[in-house]
DNA sequence: CTGTTTTGTTGAACGTTGTTCAGTAAGCCG
DNA sequence: CGGCTTACTGAACAACGTTCAACAAAACAG
């Protein structure tokens, strides 16, 4: 039995966290159970019950992480480019984290609610933060824009680029390897774009 | 016990197709379960392994149905169109179908293979028809272009399309109810093919 | 019509899952 | 040291996918 007090609540959500996306990377997205994470860590499986509600807001938490550095590294890939490469390199790079960690994005794009209760307004901010990294790359391309236009440009695009992604990984569309998916990504945004800036 | 030989195979794996889609539409697409699909024509869960490889091939074969249905629909909604109205109705049917039947449509949408085999060719195929409508309306709008490319960005804008309908559907893309979704297909659909027109 | 073979179907069983909760043991306080 | 509080356990429950020995109904043989 493991020693009581060892770590604080908050250091268990962390390590809770942790073991969510060790065992997903290690066994896959769906072997991620209540169970398996409390074993990892070495707890009874019904500790975590004293620090998530349920699984679904077990992995939910861990899939915003994931969200989290997704939005930082794609912060990254814009650089000092301008807007329309910015925005290509941004849907580029999450084709890429998409197709190399798969099993952790698998986590992310597959998992639904068990519960069917809608995902929490928290999650919601978290996805928000991503559209908001396009549509300042849009607000750049075209600053005569209304704010609502450049708003659902954004989230039109980049539910768009999230749905080859998701058909991408996830072998539901298959069109050749990852070149081709590349392909698909680069047609979509540029005709967009393109399409946008001409509207 | 129910008598034997009542229902030859075939009739059979019919029966148990329609029950998965009755037990999506009354309880949830969560709640698809053998032991439910069987109750639900009265026989034992252990007679669907018989007629089907196991839950991720009964659920897929269902689906299958789900996209025979829809493909037909979108047909149907091509009507004698211009292309570019075409495509756009399309995409418009395709939203409203997930969201009306949302339920069978998350099932389609949702569903993950639990035995993470890849999914299989006959499914494939079955999505293929389903881009196949939107190549032939590209083709008409740009007869100059080549197959490969028609090709590419059917795949790409009918991806993208599927990417809005997911979100929109599953609740993670809340931009103010069903409205805005037919407002974010519509730009996506005609950004993209004025963009691609002019390439 | 009877006996045997074939075949469709069962239902119990196994191992897994999420989740709850009475019980326990460790830490803290007087 | 004794009592209170609290973190944690682990057994339990219901439901899951899946398997398979057993059985009963149909088909066939004589």
């Amino acid at each position: 039995m493991p020693r009581r007090y060892q770590h604080s609540k908050e250091e268990l959500r962390h390590l809770a966290l942790d073991a969510v996306q060790v065992v997903a990377e290690r066994e896959g997205p769906q072997q991620v159970s209540a169970r398996k994470v409390a074993q990892e860590i070495g707890y009874a499986p019904g500790m975590l019950y004293h620090l998530f509600e349920n699984i679904d807001d077990l992995i939910l938490q861990a899939n915003a992480r994931t969200i989290a550095l997704l939005t930082d590294t794609l912060e990254k890939s814009v650089q000092r480019k301008a807007p329309d490469k910015a925005v290509l390199a941004m849907a580029q790079q999450y084709l890429s984290l998409a197709m190399d960690n798969s099993r952790r994005w698998q986590l992310l794009f597959e998992h639904s609610m068990r519960n069917d209760v809608p995902v929490p307004d928290w999650y919601q901010h978290q996805t928000d933060a991503l559209f908001r990294l396009v549509e300042k790359q849009l607000t750049a391309m075209a600053p005569a824009k209304k704010r609502r236009d450049v708003s659902l440009a954004a989230r039109s695009l980049w539910s768009a680029v999230h749905g080859v992604c998701l058909l991408t990984v996830t072998t539901k569309l298959d069109v050749g390897g990852p070149v081709q998916a590349a392909k698909l990504v680069e047609s979509l945004v540029t005709n967009y774009l393109r399409g946008w800036i001409n509207s």
